[in-house]
DNA sequence: TTAATTGACATACGATACGTATGAGATTAC
DNA sequence: GTAATCTCATACGTATCGTATGTCAATTAA
């Protein structure tokens, strides 16, 4: 009979919730989930999940922490990868669009999130990929690739535009070819702040 | 004693289940609006709501068409006053992040509509704005202003900015602030949409 | 080693809100 | 004038949430 210490029980409590409710939420959706069934899923109850996360609106926000986390080292790898920083940009704004393609992604974090808890700019966590774009805009303007635009503003609109082609996509009847549009669409739309347009075609290589 | 054909007051009684509904949803929320009570408020009961709309969600969608209705009338006017076809789509835009902004719009049509109906594309309704606005660009394109895009995909892109945006204003400690910032931020994104970016400064005259 | 305390989790209970099924009253149709 | 239809209210069953209470195990201290 393993014997282990209690701290272990507990973080492994806690990591079956948010499984569960990552489970739950991700496919029924966050209003149909019914905290009896995937507790009861989990091997607990209610019980514990009020223990640990106060409310369900508690345990929602752990499971969008967990996957906001995940989704920004995603997005950094992708970014990372790419031969010069601003095709690191642009690839990071395709990226979030595939990402919000995910039905995890797409019910949890950009429907269900903002509709249980609020602006999504309030989340502490959910700001990953924000600030990240935030970033990268302000690097390429200092090594002279795109014009003075305010940073954060921008990185907003963009991530917003992508979440929303995401939602366009996933409900289109061919999201194989709507994706491919909503990609150079959006690549389109983000060349517009290089400095030099003539520049587009080297900087792609 | 005034003596209403029957059809009249069933008119009235949509009229006015529709407006509690509005009111309450634009309030306190869909979630936590109990139909008892706001139905209520409208001097009727649930039966008359689940009679005429089958239930809450029903109710939900004729909210919702109404303001995409008024909404898209809102946002032709304000594009048909301005002095050039190109200002008058950026102030399409802009005009689509004001009306954002405002409670009624952003609870119902942003955060709850998606959170209970699904994907907004699918909504018959809703797609007033995003169909003006690829209509916008079309145009925009014939006359020689844009380059060539996919107008419905750009569309989609531009109005998601738009909300997007919105969401941050609407919770910033300075929406004013904010307000400005994404306008400015929306203008430069879509200006590099111009074919001749040098003609900037006079389209705007 | 044993007793006490803390804390993790379950169970029991009450309240609220939803959806359906039934029913009453009034208007329209024949 | 009677029958039928339609609008809307009432009554009921059920599901789910949050809280309050209880229990058992593990850690700590004597």
């Amino acid at each position: 009979m393993a014997r282990k210490p209690r701290s272990e029980m507990i973080a492994e409590t806690r990591a079956k919730l948010i499984a569960a409710g990552r489970q739950a939420f991700g496919t029924i959706g966050y209003a149909d989930a019914s905290m009896d069934d995937f507790t009861a899923a989990a091997g607990l109850t209610r019980g514990a999940l009020y223990h640990h996360f106060g409310d369900k609106k508690g345990l929602l926000q752990a499971v969008i922490a967990e996957i906001d986390a995940e989704m920004t080292a995603r997005l950094k790898l992708r970014a990372a990868k790419a031969p010069t920083p601003w095709e690191g940009f642009v690839e990071e704004g395709i990226g979030y669009i595939e990402m919000a393609l995910e039905p995890e992604v797409r019910r949890i974090v950009l429907r269900d999130g903002p509709a249980v808890l609020g602006d999504p700019a309030a989340w502490l966590t959910a700001n990953g990929c924000i600030t990240a774009m935030t970033n990268s805009l302000e690097a390429l303007f200092e090594a002279g690739v795109i014009g003075a635009v305010d940073f954060e503003a921008t990185a907003r609109l963009l991530t917003g535009a992508s979440s929303y082609a995401a939602q366009w996509i996933a409900n289109s009847d061919d999201p194989e070819n709507a994706s491919k549009r909503a990609s150079v669409a959006y690549r389109q739309l983000v060349e517009g702040l290089l400095c030099d347009r003539a520049a587009e075609s080297w900087q792609r290589h």
